[in-house]
DNA sequence: ATATATTTGCAACTTAGTTGCATATTTTGT
DNA sequence: ACAAAATATGCAACTAAGTTGCAAATATAT
């Protein structure tokens, strides 16, 4: 029985140009089912019994990154936190929001912000991504 | 001889209702002449000769953003980056942009977005920072 | 000048992420 | 379907970033 998930984390693969490994298939499976930005170790965890090495965790996040399927959200922990890209435009990615009560981070994938332009000469803006921190409903 | 900077620390630790020591002073000044987020490490460097141990800038840094002079900047490295809040109005800090090239990072402080609303219920947004991406005058 | 409150330095520690290399798995060509 | 080539994985050992507890030093208030 193949789910859905599996076979779209295969395509995402395919298209992408890359090895079809059983490692890359269960941490894309992970990340599209996340609801929020995932730390390496966070990951790790969603495994249960089958042991994933972290280095393996950490060399397959970086190929999906230069692949262009994740990318690191900028949230205020100390760990990196990856997501897939696919809930983000070509622009911008979908604001991150964090609560400064209880520390929980939640994508806010309704709004979109008008982009940046640039009043230097030179920077050429490619991608924006925004930060929001606040009170979540359950600390306001 | 005491600098303006001098005085212009000692005013932001005198106003916050903290101690006026050595290394405050010395890691603000540090912070107002900086042009972009600093590490933890590229703060001790600037120290040369004193030796100003890594502990406690680290907890000096801690204490500046519970006064709400200082805060992190949300950029693209491995170690946290941190900037003096004056450049920031009480909602939203200036933009970060990281070159993808280079991977140096500026400040664009004459950008302001609109400030984001949510379209959740219970979401209360206090403050936005922005990061863009994109290439520097030196590499576009 | 002294007492009290707070900060600093040191040593030891935890957590996050990286590197090199031998082994295992995936793909390609036949 | 099979072998060869290309690439991915696991392990051990390592570096970098950040934290904790506690004794000694410094700043403020009286």
């Amino acid at each position: 029985m193949i789910s859905n998930q599996q076979l779209k984390a295969q395509k995402m693969l395919k298209k992408a140009n890359l090895y079809c490994t059983k490692h890359r298939i269960s941490i894309l499976k992970i990340l599209l089912n996340a609801q929020k930005p995932l730390s390496q170790e966070e990951i790790a965890c969603q495994f249960e019994k089958k042991h994933f090495d972290k280095v393996t965790i950490y060399r397959t996040i970086e190929t999906l990154i230069k692949a262009g399927l994740v990318h690191k959200a900028y949230i205020d922990k100390r760990a990196a936190h990856y997501e897939l890209s696919h809930n983000c435009t070509e622009k911008q990615c979908h604001p991150h929001f964090t609560c400064t009560n209880c520390g929980r981070t939640h994508c806010l994938t309704g709004i979109l912000l008008p982009m940046a332009t640039s009043p230097y000469k030179g920077f050429i803006i490619n991608r924006q991504q925004v930060h929001l921190e606040g009170l979540c409903p359950a600390c306001s």
